[in-house]
DNA sequence: TAAAAATACTCCATAGGTATTTTAT
DNA sequence: ATAAAATACCTATGGAGTATTTTTA
């Protein structure tokens, strides 16, 4: 199974056609067409179907496996270069949660910054494109993030920081000192996939409720809070990225956010002085 | 990056030799040759010192994303055939400390078991040898083991049991009531990787020390209690299988053993009849 | 010097291109 | 009828083989 077939299956996929994918690609169409011919002829499977263009239920799990194993090529190769190349820019992925005064302070030397998921920082770091991670998200007090394995990375937890819940005003439960989650599985939430996604929560909570309300497409905390605020849902955030809202703490679960430094063998240099100033 | 070239360049370190692994793959020994050289051209660095074979660091850094990688994409190929194939076989891989008599009790319609440590038979089931498995393993109470990513995989825990540490009579620790395991850190240990691998205690317990002492390479938890027994070290084992020498439960830190079963998408059948009878 | 890897070179399989046909909307 | 995928066919690249040379333990 050729990792370059498969790149083209995931392109034809994304594309939802097989010349479009060959424009992409710069290949012709009927090189395209003989990619999955021989892609499905190696699985015995027919992988798509045409007119439309969609992936068959064989083709579905061909595609969960793709990514994970095109990100694998690609780290790999990642790791191989960083043993020559010395590269002068420092690249850092963050979560949007991850910045807060001090992470910030300890970024010196830093080039770039990036906004992404935890598993797409991870992705980051993994592939080279970036050199550290600062990957957030909630988890169970000192227990680890339960980020992808992308590869021989070195991780280290860096904060743990209590969660609150944040209402508006003269919510019923505005007045409580502290709030159980299954109390509120059935209100409805902001869904803030970006910044604080429903479905990790669920995760780590062990419960099904949490019904989406609005949804946030974007990478602001406070974009979440101000709409809890508003009363287009409750949301989840850590203390110090609510500025407004009534924040109640999280009672149960035992759930805290945490933020994780993730990288690869890095060479002495600015990179190595962040990751001491942030585990310090 | 071709995964031919790729299990080629594995096969080569593990024969130490171009015309060894070329004999056990059926290739010629220019064809190696030729292959790692293309390997080597598309990464841009040499891989392999030759005379003697070894692996170079960029090779070695390469050689920990081979294992991983030539999994995954044997598990893809496994998942989608998965869908169309339908084998009669039923095949269980069961870690060694896996089988109590109410896990075996629950195998009806079992054709072969296979004994396998925990990352490897995850991979057994993600690579379609095995149908399920059931990975066992140290782990702190109702968290998951910590069984390597090879896939779209369901998990579910069947089993915490106590563990205790398994002393010879008259050892001066024999009489107590619950140990801790920092205080034994320094002992000497029964190295059975087979069957609790001292690194994944370290691992779960965080703590560096667990010299090891005797070696023992077999599957059977028996004689690694008979071993301590006879003092040839100290071991951990869940209570239930660990027949001789004096038995202190462990008091600190909360370790259990944990069982786990894992297994893809099953055909209604024998397996998932297996699956109901494990969970309920 | 002998065993093992590299090179030279030849051949065939195959990947991709162009031109064209088929098919489904 | 038309856009899009499949097929036919051709070419060129490259992977693997045989024969041979080079290397170094």
């Amino acid at each position: 199974m050729d990792p370059h077939l498969l790149s083209t299956f995931v392109t034809v996929v994304a594309e939802g056609s097989f010349s479009a994918a060959a424009d992409r690609l710069g290949y012709t169409q009927p090189a395209v067409s003989q990619q999955i011919a021989a892609l499905e002829a190696d699985l015995g499977v027919p992988l798509l179907t045409r007119r439309p263009v969609r992936p068959t239920r064989a083709g579905e799990r061909l595609l969960e496996h793709a990514g994970p194993l095109l990100l694998r090529l690609r780290a790999a190769r990642a790791d191989v270069a960083r043993l020559s190349a010395q590269p002068r820019t420092l690249t850092v992925a963050a979560g949007p949660l991850a910045l807060t005064a001090d992470t910030a302070a300890a970024l010196a030397g830093v080039t770039t910054l990036r906004i992404a998921g935890a598993a797409a920082a991870v992705a980051l770091v993994a592939s080279g494109e970036a050199d550290l991670a600062l990957a957030d998200g909630p988890a169970a007090p000192s227990d680890p993030l339960n980020l992808p394995d992308a590869g021989p990375l070195t991780t280290v937890g860096v904060r743990e920081e209590e969660l609150v819940v944040v209402l508006p005003e003269g919510h019923p439960l505005a007045g409580r000192s502290g709030l159980r989650l299954d109390d509120l599985a059935d209100a409805l939430w902001v869904d803030a996939p970006e910044v604080m996604p429903l479905d990790r929560l669920r995760a780590v909570a062990r419960l099904d409720g949490l019904r989406p309300g609005i949804r946030y497409e974007g990478h602001d905390p406070a974009v979440a809070a101000r709409l809890a605020a508003a009363g287009h849902g409750l949301t989840l955030l850590p203390a110090s990225a609510a500025p407004c809202g009534v924040r109640v703490p999280l009672a149960a679960p035992r759930i805290v956010h945490r933020v994780e430094l993730v990288h690869a063998t890095l060479p002495p240099g600015p990179a190595a002085e962040v990751v001491r100033a942030l585990t310090s």
